[in-house]
DNA sequence: AACTATTTATAAGA
DNA sequence: TTCTTATAAATAGTT
């Protein structure tokens, strides 16, 4: 119907195409609102041009998402299975239940709402808290020891810096002296240039970076566990 | 485009409304079937004739499922707010996320992966178990308590029995005596007509039914409470 | 369901 | 896009 007769397959000039396009939705949706009126049918049409535009029609008198729904209850009453939304709904009715039960749940080992418990139910509910009971009481006591361990040695680790900076202390008070003089520091030969040489101190340690490594970085206090 | 032109209007004779929906329902999928592959667009037609009678048509390369998805999509992104559909995924992802939760509470009181836990956490979490540990134990003995009270109220009830049988023994072995003349039993006056008479007995106690009301029906392990 | 006179849709061109 | 128009296609009324 036109100047020429047309094959129909896809149109390749893309402005004909979309020229094409714009013609027959338009025939299209008027004939389907035709089709609606003169034989008393529900008609929906959805189109998607190929550049993304949405374009719809619905039969008047109902929209085209109800009419979307009635299509769905009809393929899931004859189709095997459930339509895609009533399975949706079927799911959410069962992951509801599954939140009530697991929220009764959490009220029992809550010990909330235990009148309707047995003196069974009870000694079985009091079992399992004190279960959970056990096991929290031997993490904890894990967790404690661990961190026992790892006070004790940096206490070893601070004791031996310790000892190790007041056996260095008449060295240090030396070499204090001996820096009164211009050239390479005695001090930073000893301490790794750490030093801040600022003039004689009484007593510098405060000053000093430790010998040993960093605790933070050998693992201790390294689990995110506080003191 | 017929012998005549026709007006836009419900066709009231039915056969050739009939007649007209079967030629225009093969028109209009005909029209969607060329549009979609001319103009390289998803087309998407559903079909309900007054009689009920569902039709479709679907673009190739997509089903009308897939199609109606992209366009509930369309009208949820444009419209306002939620379509149906996304409002359901939504509140599922939701309901989802819940239950997550829940699950990891029902572990933590299980005492089940501590692993991630502080210190802190634990002994928090240790208390809680203890104060639910506590309320259980409280209600368990105030069920317990209960079923004392209960229990020795039955041990009244029965002592009171048996005195009474006792007392009653030499009566009924008197009328015993009588009963083996013929005529009315005395014994059937005694207790209300329930005794089973079979002669003599040497304590016949274990076949009375007993004077006081039934302890079941009283109340007595009514409440679902098993000893 | 077929036929066919007509109306309607639309391809191509401007 | 829109209008025009020749022509193809759809279909109303008839058989």
């Amino acid at each position: 119907m036109g100047r020429g007769k047309i094959e129909i397959k896809r149109i390749e000039n893309t402005s004909s195409r979309q020229v094409t396009f714009s013609k027959r939705r338009g025939g299209l949706l008027k004939k389907a609102n035709e089709l609606a009126i003169l034989c008393d049918a529900q008609v929906g049409v959805i189109i998607f041009s190929s550049t993304g535009k949405m374009f719809e029609f619905c039969s008047p008198t109902n929209n085209l998402q109800c009419l979307i729904d009635k299509y769905q209850k009809h393929v899931s009453v004859q189709g095997e299975g459930f339509g895609a939304r009533q399975q949706l709904m079927y799911e959410m009715k069962r992951m509801e239940a599954d939140n009530d039960k697991l929220e009764v749940l959490i009220r029992q080992y809550l010990g909330k709402d235990l009148t309707s418990f047995s003196l069974n139910d009870m000694i079985q509910l009091e079992q399992q808290l004190e279960s959970s009971i056990d096991k929290v009481r031997k993490r904890k006591d894990e967790v404690l020891s661990q961190q026992l361990t790892n006070l004790r040695r940096k206490e070893n680790i601070l004791e031996d810096q310790n000892n190790y900076l007041y056996r260095m202390m008449p060295d240090i008070n030396a070499m204090v002296a001996i820096d009164q003089k211009p050239g390479p520091s005695a001090m930073m030969d000893l301490f790794g240039g750490v030093y801040q040489q600022d003039g004689v101190s009484e007593f510098p340690a405060y000053r000093l970076q430790p010998m040993q490594p960093n605790l933070q970085q050998v693992g201790f206090m390294s689990h995110g566990l506080q003191l």
